[in-house]
RNA sequence: GGAGGGAUGGCAGAGCGGACGAAUGCGAAGCACUUGAAAUGCUUUGGGCCAAAAGCCCCGUGGGUUCAAAUCCCACUCCCUCCGCCA
């Protein structure tokens, strides 16, 4: 959640921000009213209970020196004042909640550098990459030619080989679940271990530390994030246990020093971890439904950091710049996208989006989101740092992007990689996680 | 699933109605002593609300009793041990 303090300091900077993003002026509004009358109702009550304090204390002396008639009468007005007492108290209770339960719908603040917008539309493309042509200013790019082989689309060619099941997957589950057979399974375990390798690696001198958390959590790890209580129907709850199915690595992640006191020392920490991820994706019934553009159940690796507030965008471009080492590894097209106000993510201060081309379906998919929360999700969490001056406590920040979601991946892998005769190659890095084999035959659908 | 035990500061651990935001030990920081270190001694060392001195809150969470609760009562949650079941 947002800093309360900052929307006393500066409401009208404040709401201008939040406005900005498709905030309703009347929300901000509302939260500084209660935010004022919750710190009005707080003096009235710290005033009675000082007071009562006091009260208790002359009761005690009066006991002590034995003026047992004295005693009674004071007993008999801290009582009174009691009564008053809880009645106050109950008001503060009831505003703090209120207070909390609006602060906890108000998104983040985004960054002064994300680009106005209403929608994906309005996202700022940066730069695009492809293996022929390298780096491209987004003016100066042209898309290359893919050959015709590479223009059908995954789920045929899955389908054609046998390494995607998507029929059999809906008798098991329903529709946007996937399936992957044979050499098509194997490639999900492939690009996960090359993924962890690479972000693990020791000889960046900033080794990711592998992650394997729990797939299921509690409620309050799902508020910590923000994906609840505003968007619990975007998730899978598993109402008799009360336990929500995570959609990204980042739930669990953010949450594992939730209520902690870290020491400035331990930031920046950087976290790996590869998890499946659950969407009920509810608002979008009918949209993508082809093929493996949109899942109910997805396999990701994700990469995630704490940071100081000082360390943060620097950890940011480190973590978008790690995804793009992975895409550039498998050879595949891409740009790199900032997302504009209309388009960012809840909790997100900014945001990357890294969209991969798929020349089987001509479009660009979104593979991997990039974001810096600023203090947001830390607040949420109540994860903090004690800073190395001595100088006090701090909120850290966090960080985190996919570096890959794999179902997307999957699909453009198969379609790039698509030769005349049917059969798929893969990129070379995957070598040494397929056997050394990178080429699924056309007639025997196995790797060769 | 059954039975029991527990939840207090960075950790260990006392306190079991008022003098307790909390003994003691360990750890950490500073200072002194020392050529340096160790040892020793002294001092400091939780978080939050509030613009803030003051004031107020926090001993798992929520409620209750009381003038007064870490301490008594109730409920819940979580953790641990044993038994059963099990990948």
């Amino acid at each position: 959640m947002i800093d309360i303090r900052l929307l006393r300091d500066d409401p009208v900077g404040v709401r201008a921000s939040l406005v900005r993003r498709g905030v309703s002026e009347s929300q901000v509004d509302e939260l500084i009213e209660t935010d004022q009358s919750f710190r009005e109702s707080v003096l009235a009550r710290d005033e009675a209970r000082a007071e009562l304090n006091l009260l208790s204390k002359s009761v005690e002396a009066a006991y002590k020196s034995k003026d047992i008639e004295k005693a009674g009468e004071l007993r008999a007005q801290a009582k009174e004042l009691g009564d008053r007492l809880s009645g106050l108290e109950e008001a503060c209770t009831s505003v703090e909640n209120k207070r909390r339960e609006q602060l906890l719908y108000i998104p983040n603040i985004p960054d002064d550098h994300v680009p106005d917008g209403a929608s994906d539309q309005d996202n700022v493309p940066i730069r695009y990459w492809h293996k022929d042509l390298g780096e491209v200013l987004p003016q100066e790019f042209v898309l290359p030619e893919f050959a015709d082989s590479t223009r059908v689309p995954h789920w045929e060619i899955g389908t054609e080989l046998g390494i995607l099941d998507l029929e059999r997957a809906t008798k098991l589950s329903g529709a946007m679940f996937p399936m992957f057979r044979g050499p098509g399974s194997r490639m999900i375990r492939a690009l996960t271990a090359f993924a962890l390798d690479i972000h693990g690696d020791e000889s960046t001198g900033h080794p990711y530390e592998e992650v394997r958390p729990p797939t299921m959590v509690r409620t309050e790890t799902m508020v910590s994030t923000g994906h609840l209580p505003k968007f619990a129907d975007d998730a899978y709850h598993l109402e008799r246990d009360s336990l929500w199915a995570i959609p990204t690595a980042e739930v669990p992640l953010t949450s594992m020093y939730r209520d902690e006191i870290v020491e400035e020392s331990f930031l920046p920490k950087r976290l790996t971890a590869f998890t499946a991820c659950f969407r009920r994706e509810a608002g979008s019934a009918g949209r993508d439904t082809r093929g493996l553009l949109r899942l109910h159940e997805f396999d990701k690796v994700e990469i995630l950091a704490y940071a100081t507030a000082d360390q943060a965008q620097e950890l940011h471009q480190e973590l978008l710049a790690k995804a793009e080492e992975l895409l550039r590894l498998l050879g595949i097209t891409y740009r790199v996208v900032d997302l504009c106000t209309g388009d960012l993510g809840n909790s997100s201060k900014r945001t990357f989006d890294l969209e991969a081309y798929s020349p089987g379906t001509d479009k660009w998919l979104e593979v991997s989101s990039v974001s810096w929360f600023g203090d947001y999700q830390a607040r949420r969490a109540n994860l903090r740092y004690r800073k190395a001056d001595g100088s006090g406590v701090e909120y850290c920040h966090t960080l985190n992007g996919s570096a890959l979601a794999w179902a997307r991946i999957w699909a453009i892998l198969v379609e790039i990689g698509r030769q005349q005769d049917g059969s798929v190659v893969l990129p070379q890095v995957l070598a040494p996680y397929l056997g050394g084999k990178t080429t699924i035959d056309a007639k025997t659908s196995r790797l060769v």
